[in-house]
DNA sequence: GGATACAAGCTGGCATGCAAGATGCACGCA
DNA sequence: TGCGTGCATCTTGCATGCCAGCTTGTATCC
């Protein structure tokens, strides 16, 4: 069998997408099966085994194996020990647990950045949402991961690193639903206004006031993605049905 | 080769403790080598390749590559491509900012718990650490595991199940060092005074009381872990040198 | 004596073979 | 028709064989 990586697909996931020539089929595997998860060409409920992803990809079911129990260990699928793998369904209360973590993260990395003496890193987050109106990104994609390296900014630069990395696993976690929060104009023109808010606060140092409008704007987020969800999901199933 | 589980030594760590059969060799390779790990028969920076445990274990390469990589991505152990496996070694930076993390999951869970209506499984806490003199463990390993215990109540009664799952986490990780903490018999009694102090504070629903005791009582036990460590880590690599 | 080139032995990554158990379907019986 | 049972098939878990590449020890050369 060989292993066709000249054909690979351009990679979608964020985290793919450096990983051209990777250096571990697994790694290969799981940037790839996560993609197809993400996707939606594997559906919550849906059963498969190892053989299948095995046969689709190319690759024998060793490195399928390991990327396997590496995606249900980050809690995307299950494993039932002699008949096959699932896809884990969506628990909203789970993403709202998620959502709820990122207000408690974000809002004491916030905290903390106030009592620094130089605030690292902030310039970079003045340049990408302090600007005209014209040099506003409006592609969704592009959107959403400025948006993300927005919030993961704030928690790097208080300097946890461990806070930092539990940050960007749930981000990694919720991914999958939040970017349908950013489809509408509007929702990406109330994202630049609230994160010109929150980093004008930030620079002047005020914590309180700058976490006050943080947690609105997360929870503002999480009731957004929970009220188009249902809808939403049901219509990306259905155009996602041209899988392989 | 067989798999001899019968002669199994008695598991140290409390997570393998209930895996009296496991299913999964993998999983019992995992419990196995965590347990060296936690018992400094693998000591920091130690090198070690797959046939090794192997061969010690008495399984295939196979499971102990799925517990190896399992170790890994926990953050215990490094692996070099075709070099070897090696014992991540002490970061004490790592734990301070995991310490840190959870006085702000701890806190944010004292937070939400006082403003819950009825405050789930306190009871049990009651019952545990506001005892009279005589009542309180003196064990070092039981009074680590009820304390453990204490703190992972706290976040796990918040209702928060993905902040509980993380503080799990960073709890499984520092245990290594914070029973070290539990060794004096003046900081077990220490610590009942202020889980006591805590509770007490809870129950009446003072927040920010508890909070501002919470997070003393674990920056205290933050610094002496930091102090007795490097002495006491050095005699415990004395200590550990009967490893097979 | 020190540096370097080389070769042999390990090491992890992957493919594959095998076995035990779970699933599901067909068949037989009530 | 409904239900239980047995067998064929499929599934994962584990063992093993092979391979490319890194490490290390050694011999050779300057």
């Amino acid at each position: 069998m060989n292993n066709d990586y000249a054909g690979n697909r351009p990679a979608a996931s964020q985290e793919a997408a450096q990983a051209v020539l990777p250096q571990r089929l697994a790694d290969s595997v799981h940037a790839r099966v996560k993609s197809d998860l993400f996707e939606f060409r594997l559906m919550p409920g849906e059963r498969f085994s190892e053989n299948d992803i095995a046969a689709r990809l190319g690759v024998s079911r060793t490195p399928v194996r390991e990327a396997l129990h590496r995606l249900a260990q980050e809690g995307y699928l299950d494993v039932a020990n002699r008949s096959g793998w699932t896809v884990r369904g969506f628990d909203f209360e789970h993403f709202e647990n998620l959502y709820d973590l990122r207000v408690v993260l974000e809002t004491a990395a916030v905290k903390r950045l106030c009592e620094q003496v130089p605030m690292h890193a902030l310039e970079e987050l003045r340049e990408a949402w302090l600007v005209p109106q014209e040099a506003r990104l409006d592609d969704p994609a592009l959107a959403g991961a400025l948006d993300e390296r927005f919030h993961a900014t704030l928690v790097q630069a208080s300097g946890n690193t461990e806070m930092a990395r539990v940050h960007h696993d749930v981000t990694e976690r919720i991914r999958i639903i939040r970017r349908l929060d950013f489809t509408s104009p509007e929702r990406i023109h109330a994202t630049y206004a609230e994160h010109g808010q929150i980093l004008r606060a930030l620079l002047r140092r005020k914590a309180d006031a700058a976490n006050l409008m943080l947690r609105s704007h997360i929870e503002t987020s999480r009731a957004e993605v929970r009220k188009i969800t249902l809808h939403r999901l049901h219509s990306l199933r259905l155009h996602a049905s041209n899988r392989a």
